[in-house]
DNA sequence: GCTGGAATGTGAATTTTTTAACAAATCACC
DNA sequence: GGTGATTTGTTAAAAAATTCACATTCCAGC
């Protein structure tokens, strides 16, 4: 089918799709139906089938899926088949907790660079990274061919952090500070925001409750 | 117009809404119009009529929302008028970050109790807390009226996680390790992924450049 | 090489969500 | 107290996403 708009809800869930079909892959299963996938992602399979067809034809008819062809197809179509090289701004707690998260390079995003405006915090070493003076993102931004821009800030210096980070001629930017902030069209914005997972847990539980 | 369901996307929103309400309050505006709100928002005025219409009539017409007056509406419907207590299970650098992160009793998360079944942890003081062995979660569930439990576990040690968690009689999960887990229907179940803002940045980042 | 069972890919139907449009309500000003 | 400029709440229309349903393809076994 392939096709030009992919909904944000789609790439989510390819993202969902990878991590299931890797443990199917850890567990010795080489090939999977979408009904079976669908259920393990509590999705329903069509879904599974429309989502991939946004991409192109990985299945087989009468068989299913590759699980190790599937997983790189996946990869390929979110190109996540190379690394992607990511600076971040704010060495707080969080920060520094997203510096050492193994995952990050596991997944392909690599962090290279990491920055703060804090004198005190600069020039400290925190997994094997030394951190720099956030002015100097222009510099570093060419030298280590940064593309990503995470912002782990207060929410008051966000903005800032995003200035320095366009300026710097990054292309994309995920901000975990919980705060809006406001980019050129050209750069790709995301906002991370796991307090409404908190909020919908806590909604709905009252709701349950209610309910009695 | 109150209603039964509510579209996972409006809480989302309404988290929004709070953040960036709680912006102008602090700039010192009382009174916001939809318009504005859904500017800075960057979302449909209307959308934001008709998350609100889901939960009663808050806004003035002609004039607009009193900003205080919303946030606490919101909060309220939102069930986020009271403090909820929350364990965390897994103290590893993501467990650490969440302990440490300011945000949460902010925004009246209170995590009362952090979990882990390593040894070299027990004992340990994070953030005024002592770590404590997750066998003792059903008590430590009871003693702090746990409700909310957040799991940053390892991927593999996420359903036992869960299973201690149930066991203990919490109400939600929120879920930050990478693997898919199953609970009793009753239990309400978030994931948390920001793999897939990620993800997605990667895939239009790469989507641009191949359009020019 | 045929046949039956299985599972994909996709167009059509359904459901859900978003946007538009407007009547009803409010206020400032005359 | 009436008028016009605003802005809400809500109904209707449009758009988008999800699910259904099935023709098409593939494989295993005979």
């Amino acid at each position: 089918m392939k096709s030009e708009h992919i909904p944000k809800a789609t790439i989510a869930r390819l993202a969902t799709y990878i991590q299931v079909l890797s443990e199917f892959k850890r567990e010795g299963t080489d090939v999977v139906s979408s009904e079976r996938l669908a259920e393990a992602c509590s999705v329903n399979s069509s879904q599974i089938r429309k989502d991939l067809a946004y991409f192109g034809e990985f299945g087989v008819r009468g068989v299913g899926y590759y699980v190790q062809e599937l997983i790189t197809s996946i990869k390929r179509s979110l190109r996540n088949d190379r690394a992607w090289n990511c600076g971040l701004v704010g060495v707080g707690n969080l920060g520094r907790a997203l510096l050492r998260h193994r995952e990050f390079s596991r997944k392909g995003f690599i962090i290279r660079g990491a920055f703060d405006c804090d004198p005190y915090k600069i020039g400290e070493i925190v997994e094997g990274m030394e951190i720099v003076c956030s002015r100097q993102l222009p510099a570093k931004v060419k030298e280590l061919s940064l593309e990503i821009g995470i912002i782990t800030t207060p929410p008051e210096r966000a903005q800032r952090a995003a200035n320095y980070l366009v300026g710097a001629g990054i292309k994309g930017i995920i901000n975990f500070a919980p705060s809006r902030i406001s980019v050129p069209s050209h750069i790709h914005l995301e906002y991370v925001d796991f307090f409404h997972h908190f909020y919908a847990a806590a909604f709905h539980i009252r709701f349950a409750e209610h309910q009695e």
